[in-house]
RNA sequence: GGCCCCAUCGUCUAACGGUUAGGACACGGGCUUUUCAAGCCUGUAAUCCGGGUUCGAUUCCCGGUGGGGUCACCA
């Protein structure tokens, strides 16, 4: 028995479709659970779809996920992208003449055939098709021209494809997930394997690859079972073993259709762009098509990995709804240091210009941490320490207390926090023990106390206490708020 | 339409013949509380339908229904 290795193989289309991330990541699981490899393939063989920089931005989610792979393209410090393992080029654009040769190799042995049909042909036989209601499959117009009409249209300079001659009979594999999979060969159509421009086609590059770079676990979603068949006949006629196919499930759009952008974001940048944790993408992401425990939701890569089981994974399709990605969310947030979010947060704070002493940031961060859902979230929330809100004066009336008591309550605090030393001010334990301190021996009620006080430094209807407020503020930012609280309420 | 795949609370899922069908998110109520958040307690909510097999089916088989995927010189 060879070492597991697994593969995750896009095609660079300048983003990390959420379904892409889920199968790297289940390819990544598989394979460290086994003890194997994880390679990283870049299926290019589509010009028309060439995107500038698509491999490199693909690079950076994958590393920025915590996906390593232990073969394919890498990105150097200097952002040039390098090869790793010694089964490359793991690009496929760069592999053109090998796909020629295998092809060439089925042509000799009567497994192939050229055809020169035009597109206008082909179009319009499938149309017919269509109209007969009849399934839609090339009719092998070309597969009897002899050698000499042949070269008489290579003379001619007509272009030419290279199709698969799909034999009689039926084609069976094996899945994980699924089992035992079956279908007549008559439905299959006799696939292109070389394009016009000699580029190979996804399912010519892909099995060769495969097989060259010793993939055991053929592991991509559900979209692709109707054309594994295909796969499996270019195996048997090149003689090759055939690895283990996973296909899994799709994940669904709110209609229950394939995930697609036209129904909100589904780029893994777009993600993280509005302040979701890698950690929080992987673990929900992961629990979409299974569950290692029965009754628990946090998982960390690691712990995926040992518990990653392929013939555990769903069969079925699972919505991508974000409810319960913004709860991960806020659980992993929580699990940071005030420090570690200060520094995550930066990305989004520069964005919005908004700057402030680290320091502040931090104590910012350790009084939010709990109020948080997306590290974005950061950004009005500074906001607010840094130019109070505008507010109607009659917020910092409590529900159960009046204006005069409002600013009369104000008024009595100035000179407690005025007497206030830095040992004090310096922590929001110390600070909530002298307040209360203070209510109690006044024969006060908090909520006179604590509400105006906590509007006044917030300018918010929820915030946090207002002994943690002034903790962030300061002494003296803090005073200058209540006294702009006072000269609201004397209006 | 042909072929293929799938089917447990609204959503993600657990239960691989015997459970009061479990957990999580979301939602409702409560506790705590100056507000919000968090936390804790708690409630509502599901086996698509019909036949078999079996002492017993969410689970196995068949049929239906429903949903999805795929039918390119795209991957």
């Amino acid at each position: 028995m060879s070492m597991v290795k697994t593969r995750f193989a896009p095609s660079p289309t300048g983003y990390l479709h959420i379904g892409g991330l889920r199968t790297a990541l289940y390819n990544y699981l598989f394979a460290k659970k086994h003890g194997g490899i994880f390679a990283l393939r870049i299926e290019d063989t589509d010009r028309n779809r060439y995107v500038p920089g698509a491999v490199e931005s693909l690079l950076h989610v994958l590393e920025a996920m915590g996906l390593q792979h232990d073969e394919g393209p890498i990105l150097t410090k200097e952002g040039l992208i390098e090869q790793k393992g010694s089964l490359g080029p793991y690009i496929q654009s760069e592999r053109l003449s090998l796909y020629t040769k295998y092809a060439h190799e089925l042509l000799e042995r009567g497994l192939a055939y050229e055809c020169f049909c035009s597109s206008e042909r082909l179009e319009s036989v499938r149309s017919q098709q269509g109209i007969a209601k009849l399934p839609t499959k090339y009719d092998r117009h070309c597969v009897t021209l002899s050698p000499e009409e042949r070269t008489i249209k290579h003379t001619a300079g007509e272009p030419c494809v290279i199709r698969l001659k799909i034999p009689d009979g039926e084609t069976t594999f094996d899945d994980l997930i699924r089992g035992r999979i079956t279908i007549h060969n008559q439905e299959i159509d006799d696939q292109v394997l070389i394009k016009s421009d000699g580029f190979p086609t996804y399912h010519l590059a892909n099995v060769i690859d495969d097989h060259l770079m010793e993939v055991t676990h053929v592991i991509r979603a559900e979209e692709w079972i109707s054309s594994t068949p295909k796969h499996v006949l270019l195996y048997q006629a090149f003689e090759w073993d055939i690895p283990q196919f996973a296909h899994l499930p799709l994940i669904l759009n709110p209609d229950r259709s394939k995930l697609s952008k036209r129904q909100g974001d589904v780029a893994v940048e777009d993600y993280l762009r509005k302040g979701y944790l890698p950690e929080a993408l992987i673990n929900f992401v992961a629990l979409l098509g299974f569950n290692p425990k029965a009754d628990q939701e946090l998982y960390r890569l690691e712990e995926l990995a040992e518990l990653f089981d392929i013939e555990k994974v769903n069969k079925s399709g699972a919505v991508f709804m974000t409810d319960k990605l913004d709860w991960m969310n806020g659980q992993y947030i929580r699990t940071k240091t005030p420090e570690e979010i200060t520094k995550l947060s930066q990305p989004f704070l520069k964005k919005a210009e908004i700057k402030a002493p680290e320091e502040i940031l931090i104590k910012i961060c350790t009084v939010e941490k709990e109020r948080l859902v997306l590290l974005s979230d950061l950004v009005e929330k500074t906001r607010g320490y840094l130019i109070l809100p505008t507010y109607q004066a009659n917020l910092l009336v409590w529900k159960k207390s009046t204006k005069e008591d409002a600013r009369l309550q104000l008024q009595n605090i100035i000179p407690v926090l005025e007497g206030f030393n830095n040992e004090i001010t310096g922590s929001s334990a110390l600070i909530e023990m002298a307040l209360r301190e203070y209510i109690e021996e006044k024969y006060l009620q908090n909520g006179n106390v604590l509400w105006p006080l906590r509007v006044a430094l917030s300018g918010l209807s929820a915030s946090p206490a207002p002994f943690e407020l002034l903790w962030v503020l300061g002494k003296e930012e803090s005073l200058r708020r209540i006294h702009k609280a006072i000269t609201m309420l004397e209006e």
